[in-house]
Parts: structure tokens; sequence; C-alpha cells
DNA sequence: ATGACTTGGTTACCAAGA
């Protein structure tokens, strides 16, 4: 089984490439992040011409998550039980299901925006939850993994160059605690191969010709329990669909699953 | 030059992303 990972940064912008690249690269089941779009809008037709159904949780303008997949879709929960709220509002940045026997968390973790800020706390909240919620699937003998955009590189090497970020968000000690204590439920980090250079980078920032210097990030990650780690054989980074125009700021991590 | 892209919406500017 072929899963994958990808922030496509608008699925309406990105429908085209989206449906070419689940042809392309045989994918079994998608986990999608920053669909920026409500439910009304989300191309479930196109979806489901292609051979794949959709779990969908999305909030309009931001946000905005779902799980595809060709090897059936059952017990879909909408949004993270107890996630906290900003601005009185639980966004839609989480949804699961399971797929072909296998339970799957697509994640949109909150970016944080500068350390001590109120989006700051949110995210180490928010990503307490997600521990919580996780507990029971990590610690079980069905393969379980959490898919998504985290937010947060979990070590310095995860970044093109940790001086830069200084004082920044997503490289912070207590950023990486609360992924350490997620992992600490049971979960490893499936760690892709780079496609090229040396470091398996998933976002590179549309400015400053980011890609093509390769200033990256490894922000997107895939958090596996036993059954799930024990049954990869192949993990990369499709950075090809990092290319040319039209394309996401993040690219797709991919995970080929001996189930 | 306290920004350098891209996206969607309170659209001909703005917030947010990371």
């Amino acid at each position: 089984m072929r899963i994958a990972t990808w922030n496509v940064n608008s699925v309406t912008v990105r429908l085209e490439r989206l449906l070419a690249w689940l042809e392309s690269s045989g994918t079994d089941v998608l986990c999608l992040q920053e669909l920026k779009c409500d439910l009304d809008a989300f191309p479930a037709e196109a979806l489901r011409a292609a051979g794949y159904e959709a779990a969908v949780h999305a909030d309009g303008r931001w946000n905005g998550v779902a799980v595809l997949s060709r090897v059936g879709l059952d017990d879909v929960t909408h949004g993270l039980p107890g996630c906290p709220e900003y601005d009185g509002v639980a966004e839609r940045r989480a949804v699961a299901a399971t797929c072909g026997g296998v339970r799957v968390w697509s994640v949109y973790v909150p970016n944080g925006r500068e350390v001590g800020h109120p989006h700051y706390t949110y995210k180490l909240e928010w990503l307490g939850a997600l521990r919580t919620s996780v507990a029971a699937d990590a610690a079980g003998a069905r393969p379980f993994a959490v898919l998504g955009d985290f937010n947060v590189a979990p070590e310095d090497t995860d970044v093109w160059d940790i001086t830069v970020f200084e004082g920044a968000t997503h490289v912070t000690e207590a950023e990486r605690a609360a992924l350490a204590a997620l992992r600490a439920t049971g979960l490893t980090d499936v760690v892709p191969r780079p496609l090229k250079y040396d470091r398996p980078f998933t976002y590179w920032d549309y400015r400053q010709l980011g890609f093509p210097k390769n200033r990256g990030m490894r922000i997107d990650l895939v958090y596996g329990n036993q059954a799930f780690a024990s049954s990869v054989k192949d993990a990369y980074v499709d950075r090809e669909e990092r290319k040319g125009k039209g394309a996401s700021d993040h690219a797709p991590v991919v995970i080929d699953l001996d189930v």
C-alpha cells in the first residue's frame, strides 16, 4: 500500500496537479492539508471519478484537511477530540479514517506565528490534544500513523540553516518537546529519503528562490506506531512535485507499506 | 528596502503562511 501526505496549499488551485499526481504516483491513501475551501467547494466529484473516496474536514478560507482513499474509507472522525479553540473557533485541522486496515490522521498543526504569540500557545496546546487523542491507537496493534504538516522541524538539521531560525517558531525546545511527548505514546518518526541533496526537506518558501537554492525545512512528518513503522518498505520526498509553475510550497511525502 | 511569493476574501489591499 502506498500512503502519502501533502500540504497542497489550496485544493482548488492544485486540483489538476493533484489528479495528475495521484495517477502518476499510484498513491492509495493521501492525507491532504491546507485545502483552503469549504465543504461545498471540495472537488469530491473529480476525485470520485479518479477512484478516490474522501473524508473532508474543511473551514473555508484557511486550514482544511482530508483523507483520500481508493482502498476503503471507514470510521471517519472529523476534528481532533478536545482540541483547543483559537479566537473562539475550533479550526478544522484534523480528520481520521481507516483505509485498508490502516488507521490514519491527517493533521495541519497551527503555525504559531511568533514565540509568545497567542497562536504559539495554541500550537502547543493543540499538539497536547493530538497526543491525548492518538495515545490509544499509537499503543495498539493495528497499523496507525499521524501524517501531515506538523509545522515543527524535529532537529536542527531539519532546516536549511539553523542560524536563520534564531528565536523563531518551528525549532523551539517547547515545540520539539511536544513532538517528543507525541512520540512517547509509541510513535516513530518515519524519516523519508531525499531524492536529491542530503536532507529530506518537505517545504521550501516561495520567495527568494527558496527551492532552487534548497533552502528547505522538514516539517511534513509521518509518525507511525510499531505495526506501521515495521511495515515500511520505502519512504521518500517527491521533490519533483515542488517544481514548475503552479506547485504547492510543500512536496508530498510518500510511504510504501507492506500491508 | 522591517520586504522579496501565493492564496482567498472584507478584492484593486489585506491577512496568513513558515
